[in-house]
DNA sequence: TTACTATACGGAGGGTACCTCCGTTTTGTC
DNA sequence: GACAAAACGGAGGTACCCTCCGTATAGTAA
């Protein structure tokens, strides 16, 4: 849409890169905003505040809200980059199996979403309703699990009473898990990804 | 360790119930600002105003926090009963195959879960840290599932290199997916449970 | 009944966060 | 250098959290 085509980024990651600010000081401040609102989300969650953000990043309360009306768009535009950067990092795969391609992507999503509890709390806590929040981190994901869940299925080696809204689903509720351990939660998703395996139709 | 032996229940689920006051208006109070948390937390999740809870019980703030030093405490007060009442019904399972009592009640404890974020929100939040928040349902969780589990591993229907924490995580996540179709939850789940079958070693 | 005390009540008050509104400042342009 | 559009910043109203302490009440013993 906007001038920003970078003609191998696929249309449907550059929604929301064309939003920034214009003017200098404008740019200036939410470029601080977005650093001291990584800082303070990595540090306390989700629920961080927004005036302590604004104060780190010496700018006033009104300006922070009048780049991110809410906390929604401040989060998204924390880590729309990195979510879809993990989304475009499928196309390394291809060259696996199906099932080993499929899975390994979820693995590396669920061991990226542990390290960033407050993204996935928000990220996954509206899968498929609110329109508009996220939309984009979605749309990567789906057009990054599509074609791995497709050749996986089409291969046999995943069970074909499912869809990807779903997988994403389980495998979110997983990446939401608090534990301490990182192996244990691969531990547990590797559990939940057997019972996507293909299983013969009779039973 | 009180008077309270009802003598049919298990001490794992006395600990609790003993801490109830014991002057007239405190009992009052008690069971008002219960009825009035139970109101809340169904209508605005986890994070309901415990100001507001205050007011619906028609009670002074100090009373509320008398009561319940924390918002935890207050929550656990609200929902221990039903949970510790949905532990006990693993009962009805025994005479059930080995599989399908463990499936089943792991099926009524997401169903049961699904309808009260707010209570899954925080009872699966600290499965294990944070030793006494909701320690007596912790308790209870183990005490009603470790025997389902252990029949159907011994049963060599579920793989035995995991454990009740683990399922009790993995389901515990696919418990919080805010979905709109209860039978999409059943699905999810289903796939899960799938993937706790045992198979043969080898592979 | 009354008097007394342990127990419980209630809300004022200090701190913080949310979000809006609007007078002031800065930027870019002509 | 002047001017308008764009952006800034923080005061201020509301709500919530939680603590503290003067007041009221229930239970008990005389």
């Amino acid at each position: 849409m906007s001038a920003t085509d970078t003609s191998d980024t696929p249309a449907a990651f550059t929604d929301l890169a064309a939003a920034r600010p214009k003017r200098a000081d404008a740019l200036r401040n939410y470029e601080k905003l977005i650093a001291a609102a990584r800082d303070a989300f990595a540090q306390d969650g989700t629920s961080a505040s927004l005036e302590e953000i604004a104060r780190r990043a010496q700018v006033g309360i009104g300006t922070l809200y009048r780049h991110f009306p809410n906390r929604q768009t401040l989060l998204e535009a924390v880590y729309v980059d990195e979510v879809e950067a993990l989304c475009r990092s499928a196309a390394d795969l291809s060259e696996l199996p199906p099932w080993d391609a499929f899975v390994a992507w979820l693995h590396r999503f669920v061991a990226y979403m542990a390290t960033k509890q407050a993204l996935a709390q928000e990220l996954l806590g509206c899968v498929d309703r609110d329109a508009n929040v996220f939309q984009s981190c979605r749309t990567a994901l789906y057009a990054a699990g599509e074609p791995l869940l497709q050749r996986a299925q089409q291969a046999r080696v995943v069970r074909t009473d499912t869809n990807l809204l779903e997988v994403i689903q389980m495998v979110g509720g997983i990446a939401k898990i608090p534990s301490t351990e990182p192996e244990q939660i691969d531990h547990i998703l590797g559990i939940a990804l057997d019972g996507l395996r293909y299983r013969e139709p009779s039973a």
